[in-house]
DNA sequence: TGGACGTGTTGATGCACATCAACCGGCTAA
DNA sequence: TTAGCCGGTTGATGTGCATCAACACGTCCA
């Protein structure tokens, strides 16, 4: 059972998995529920196994930044879990979910026992660190319209759909908005401001990109407007 | 020789290194020059053995913001060398630089060899991950004061001095505008309003800590103030 | 010796975004 | 049914920081 949920989390195979399983323990947690705070430790790597959950950093005033919305099938937490460090951020649940810890200590067994575990697990985490990279220059090079017009154009692919026109937001509009790093005025008034240039149509959750040349050209680093 | 400056690098050993000595490059790099372009793919992770570099990323109107100063004996590249992807960041030689260049085959060739190095990568990686996720908090939730304040306690951890009051600046204002994220003209208003208040002194790019106590007030997530 | 350039400071102004506040429509629950 | 709340929109106002512009100080070099 939880074999399945692990198993192609990072292109494992089933004896990988299977190695692993021993060192699991399920986890639930009600929608709201946090299910990691800062400033603790983790007891090991967590896989979401349904469900959907949030990670996201608190400001001292008080409000959230969201850094990623983790779905079912995807894990959080290596980083923390490997170095034995303090969470750097929460974990809260979107939905009611269903969750495995892998155990620390299980990864590094199996670490050095399984070469091709090892290669994984070390792209695993260099793909993290080149996504966090990523969103690093997004938030500190982009301004917001930028930020979102690359969030729109991310989203077909996302949901599996190459070029489709029409996307579905994935979560509530204020969570996107602290997804972006912004308020959700902000964020509605970005959105108004695309429709009125006929850019995207929009109702309710379902967005209708129009326009995608002038999307991507929003995205890009581009200046200058009349 | 490159051995010297590999060994140590991730806690290597001397026969890992050794290992890695066969797949590495020298490079070197005069004050300026653009050692790594953004949007190229690296030959392999790159090492400095002397001399030192700036990481930076480059905004739609040109302007940079500095992600890391590498210091002689550090390394950079690893995520993007592993995963053979595009370079994130540009790396500028701020002084006349050497530096060794790991072919990414042969680490991948070491890390199915030996169990012992795999683990030094991996921890490696979660570091750099966890590393890169702090000032991704930095830059989302705090302002320029508490950058500020937080990189001037930094200092005197980094210089090896512990509590020393007297720290100096490793790079020219500018650049730790850049590495802070906000201008320079920005910068030299924060450190007035520091002096102003009796916090720091100041002489070039001496800074002298008179009141570490308001300095962590000030990088600590407070706020009001009279 | 005297530019010319690079680094840093200071002041005036502007802009992106947050904040505050009011309001709307659609849920759920008494 | 109505009360309440949550998510979202819209407007007025505030603010952190960038931008623009001018100037002061070094250092290098003709």
């Amino acid at each position: 059972m939880p074999m399945r949920a692990i198993a192609g989390l990072w292109g494992m195979s089933q004896a990988q998995a299977a190695a692993l399983a021993e060192h699991c323990r399920p986890l639930s947690a009600p929608r709201g529920e946090v299910i990691a705070q800062r400033g603790t430790l983790l007891p090991g790597v967590l896989v979401l196994c349904a469900g959907s959950v949030k990670l996201c950093l608190r400001s001292a005033e008080g409000d959230e930044r969201v850094l990623r919305i983790v779905a079912a099938g995807e894990s959080f937490g290596e980083p923390t879990a490997l170095l034995r460090k303090p969470c750097l951020y929460d974990a809260i649940a979107l939905t009611d979910a269903k969750l495995l810890s892998i155990a620390t200590a299980g990864i590094f067994a199996l670490l050095s026992r399984d070469r091709r575990f090892a290669r994984s697990v070390v792209v695993a985490l260099a793909e993290r660190s080149y996504t966090v990279l990523t969103e690093l220059e997004a938030a500190t090079t982009q301004r917001g319209a930028q930020r979102l017009a690359g969030y729109l154009e991310s989203l077909p692919r996302r949901q599996g759909a190459r070029g489709a026109a029409k996307v579905l937001l994935p979560v509530s509009k204020t969570v996107v908005a602290a997804l972006l790093g912004m308020k959700k005025e902000t964020l509605s008034r970005l959105l108004r401001q695309l429709t009125a240039d006929g850019v995207i149509g929009m109702t309710r959750r379902e967005i209708d990109i129009l326009d995608p040349a002038r999307l991507s050209a929003a995205a890009a680093h581009e200046r200058a407007r009349a």
